[in-house]
DNA sequence: GTCTATACAAAGATAGAC
DNA sequence: GTCTATCTTTGTATAGAC
């Protein structure tokens, strides 16, 4: 398995291995307590190695936290990943924005702890001299940007995408708040609650084709 | 001025005086930049004081925090406020429960310092550690059995107070995540936006007489 | 790349004077 | 009731050996 190259050197950690390590480690500890709860020396226990050894990788504990975000966060459950899923409404042509909800909260719920980074974050950032206080600020206007390249199929009624501004909002602040609920209480099922909403918000019998 | 009383000791500030200015302070800073985000030196700077002068009243840092949630937070917006307060649909013998949630908006909405507190505080007690972390776990509950006490009058079709436990979840969930929003675009109108999701959540015509 | 040792600052808390 | 001084711990970060 490709072991001959440089078969001189004894076989060890990769620094992918290692970096990888590091991010896990990370959504695991900052989920739970907050970016602000934790220290670097808790991460590099975690991990199994020194706090200075931790800071060769990262830099500074920003540093850290800026390797989650652009290697984790913004990665996965994008429209894109949607559209290359195949599940039903994820036409690339003529893709239902409502299944992509559905898509994005199942992909919630199948990574609890991303989730749960992205919660405590997110609300941790609102002090403005947070390191991510500007990216969560910015962040809603950026996720509607990005949503607006794709060709959603709408109702007719709806009148186009331009009047989806509020609906889309909505969506989010009910996602946020039910995420809340579910980190507190997990017995209640992400994806049941998020259909309660979506019945709501995208009702019969006006999306019973877009949905 | 009621000043001859004992008017042989130098005006100074009572300890009442002193409490409510060091409860106002924190629930500025901490609504800011969390209870994790701030130091006792932040406060007493705030107040006035030095960090041991601050300890005396405080006790500890949890101290700050019970102080600050036994005295502020459950004491105002209660359904026993919304019954005294007149408003349409708070008569105390019929009272109706989507009334009482746009009373309590708006009630948020006129404190935006202690529902800022009540959002950060929320989300950074997600952690197991946290001094708060039992109060908010059994809130939910202990939200809905005060709930309970009072004769809401709801459509027959409903068939009583105790389905409205998944109502009274999602209608918690949906401000949750409007405050959340609020919070990073403050040109968003609260009320406005719950108007939204009360519309949705307690439609036309099943809640037209009831809400 | 990873460690030990250490510098330096900040934070919570206590002692004791006034 | 409020302060100064101080103790102790913890946290970030750097220096330098291996």
């Amino acid at each position: 398995m490709a072991k001959d190259r440089a078969s001189h050197q004894r076989i060890r950690k990769t620094p992918e291995e290692r970096r990888r390590e590091i991010l896990d480690a990370s959504i695991r500890l900052i989920g739970e307590y907050g970016f602000n709860g934790i220290s670097l020396k808790d991460v590099a226990d975690e991990v199994g190695m020194s706090q200075p050894g931790l800071l060769h990788y990262v830099g500074t504990k920003e540093g850290l936290l800026s390797m989650l975000v652009t290697d984790v966060y913004d990665m996965s459950g994008t429209p894109g990943d949607f559209l290359a899923s195949g599940v039903p409404g994820s036409d690339p042509e003529a893709p239902h924005f409502p299944a992509y909800l559905r898509f994005l909260v199942r992909h919630n719920a199948s990574r609890p702890a991303l989730m749960q980074l992205y919660v405590v974050l997110q609300s941790e950032a609102v002090a403005p001299n947070h390191p991510l206080h500007d990216y969560f600020q910015a962040r809603p206007e950026q996720v509607w940007n990005f949503y607006s390249e794709y060709p959603w199929v709408l109702p007719e009624e709806i009148g186009g995408w331009e009047n989806m501004r509020s609906l889309v909002r909505m969506s989010i602040e009910a996602m946020d708040g039910i995420q809340l609920r579910v980190l507190r209480e997990p017995h209640i099922d992400l994806y049941e609650e998020w259909l309660a909403f979506e019945k709501l918000l995208f009702p019969s019998p006006l999306w019973d084709e877009y949905r």
